[in-house]
DNA sequence: CGACTTCTTGACTTGGCGTTCAAGAAGTCA
DNA sequence: TGACTTCTTGAACGCCAAGTCAAGAAGTCG
């Protein structure tokens, strides 16, 4: 059994990867199987064979996208000081921690974009947006709960609360950074988030 | 001259105002003209005869829904303490301020979701969409100004990195409110942000 | 009334989309 | 080698969207 038949001649894992950053850059609605033909090299009915439809092979790529950030996120918050490493954690989904911007990397963040275009009419794609969710606040709680134990972060609020306004202020900012932001003020406002944490 | 014909039998103002709320429910890409057509009992020819296009008539409702809420900021922040009056504009777009959701009006912000969907592609969506972020930040900033003045609000920070601070938190709040998000968490992230600015 | 203008209606055109499929190619295994 | 399985290719399908248009209806004005 397990009978091989015609090996795959394009690596999955790398074709996801790439399939990631053209729905990331154009969205899910407007990314056109032949956009994705195109910039693939591989033709329709193999990208059908190996990914199911354009919605799984969409949510396939969300998945993917949150799996990278979530080992990013655990990697950065597990420093101390911890202040430093939010303040990153907030600069670069608008990218402003590079000084010059890198075209091949998309803005924003892929979980809220698909919050904005498919939620919550899609209950999977809403599974999955909300799970990232709750994954961020756990994984900053924790973080915080243990700057707050260390004496570098303020503890007149619950560590869940800042870590949830944490949130919403990546997404905002991913967002609004989509129609171009002004890199002072942005980075004043985060560094007035950050510092309202200080202990 | 000025020779007028047969009047038009539905009430543009308001016919503008109903597919507001359905663009706002379901999203540009998600609402077809046949949709609107039904929602608002007007044929295909008329809409075009009196909206242009799809995209002109979202563009539109875009501009109507910013100028309402617009209205209501000004009003809200008219006030003094500032701080509840902060706290209701964050609470606002993920209806947390209303015990029974009021089904019938939709959840986030049209210009946040119009920044998801449209931008940057869309230049004139781009330009709506940034002068409305604009706007948002003089009139808080403006408010900010007045109360720190007062001594209400710290003057740790610039009122401009304040205000910038607010916005990415409401966009937040409204996107992420559309996977449906923990109450009280979400207050307590609030009440978190608005602390950090008191004096 | 009769000329003129504008609005209404809904069938129609056009185009692009996601998806399928049949025929052939490229492997494995006995 | 030949049976079998899986992948590749690109034409074809069906659908539904946005947008158009011609004929008629409902007003105004001289």
């Amino acid at each position: 059994m397990a009978r091989t038949g015609r090996p795959r001649e394009f690596d999955k894992e790398q074709t996801l990867e790439r399939a990631l950053k053209l729905f990331w850059s154009r969205g899910y609605g407007a990314t056109s199987i032949q956009d994705l033909v195109d910039a693939l090299s591989v033709e329709r009915g193999s990208l059908y064979g190996t990914f199911g439809d354009k919605r799984r092979f969409y949510l396939e790529a969300v998945r993917l996208y949150w799996e990278v950030y979530e080992r990013r996120l655990i990697a950065t918050l597990d420093t101390s000081p911890l202040l430093p490493a939010l303040r990153e954690i907030l600069t670069h989904p608008a990218r402003l921690d590079e000084f010059i911007s890198d075209v091949g990397v998309p803005q924003g963040c892929l979980v809220g974009n698909t919050t904005a275009e498919l939620v919550p009419q899609d209950t999977e794609a809403t599974e999955i947006v909300a799970r990232s969710y709750s994954r961020f606040t756990e994984i900053v709680t924790a973080a915080l709960e243990r700057a707050q134990a260390a004496g570098e972060v303020t503890d007149k609020a619950r560590p869940e609360a800042q870590a949830s306004m944490l949130l919403y202020l990546v997404q905002g900012l991913s967002l609004v950074s989509r129609a171009g932001l002004d890199r002072t003020a942005a980075l004043a406002a985060i560094d007035t988030a950050v510092d309202g944490l200080r202990a």
